[in-house]
DNA sequence: CGATTAATGATAATCGGTTCTCAATAGTCG
DNA sequence: CGACTATTGAGAACCGATTATCATTAATCG
């Protein structure tokens, strides 16, 4: 049966309190800021159980691979800053609009991948 | 210096006469209907040169790896069907408004796959 | 507190995708 | 037509991401 360990507590709130898409690799730096000796397996091992328990979603980045974020009820849109190379949830405005493209193709859902630079990678470069 | 060969043909043809995005192994499989023993090898190397000339460019589909499709002048965004997993180009018709996210981030580009039924697998299949 | 056994960490194995190696093939040009 | 050499095909090698293995550790519960 099922066991509450540290490893899979830090886990899961370091996905809540960064409240962005990680990946299995950020997932680990940050959780080794508490558990110094966590291995990857463990981190690969969680996220599958926590996506099966329906507690976090995968996000596919175009070119980027897997990213994982706490389960969400709505609808959004995600941003890749190409120079931290972070991803973040942002709003999607048009989500009504964009369930049609015409033709005959029939669209059950869509994905928005934004490109550009973060406000924290912004202010730091003086970029604008 | 760079030669006109049989293979370079068949695959820019390929490219061309399919007009979608395909990946390195349905270009090897279309590219063999013409020449049975073309190798994968051939078709990377193809797809880089072809690259760095300008001729195609990537299209990264969310957890379905590159492709490549004849370099375009007008954006468009690309639609995965989930029964034949061909990728299609489809119009964007919201370029325009899909320049801000607000909050900060800079918007540089964007890409939108749309995933759903294409027109053929919706007749071949009776779904509507 | 123990005993039980799920979970972990380290590492090997696997997997798809892509690149490299090298002998054989085939464009190109005189 | 040759000679030259870029290109090819086949398979090995490589690569990053993910999973499997297994002895050790630690959560749970009587």
């Amino acid at each position: 049966m099922e066991r509450k360990t540290r490893q899979r507590q830090v886990i899961l709130e370091t996905l809540r309190r960064e409240s962005r898409p990680l990946n299995p690799n950020e997932i680990l730096a940050l959780a080794r800021e508490h558990i110094p000796r966590i291995g990857i397996a463990t981190v690969y091992r969680t996220i599958r159980e926590f996506e099966k328990e329906g507690k976090i979603e995968p996000v596919f980045i175009p070119n980027k691979g897997t990213y994982y974020e706490i389960k969400c009820a709505h609808h959004h849109d995600h941003f890749h800053c190409r120079i931290c190379q972070k991803i973040y949830e942002v709003e999607c405005p048009h989500s009504a609009k964009l369930s049609e493209v015409g033709n005959g193709f029939v669209v059950e859902f869509h994905e928005i991948t934004y490109h550009g630079i973060c406000p924290d990678c912004k202010e730091q470069t003086g970029q604008r």
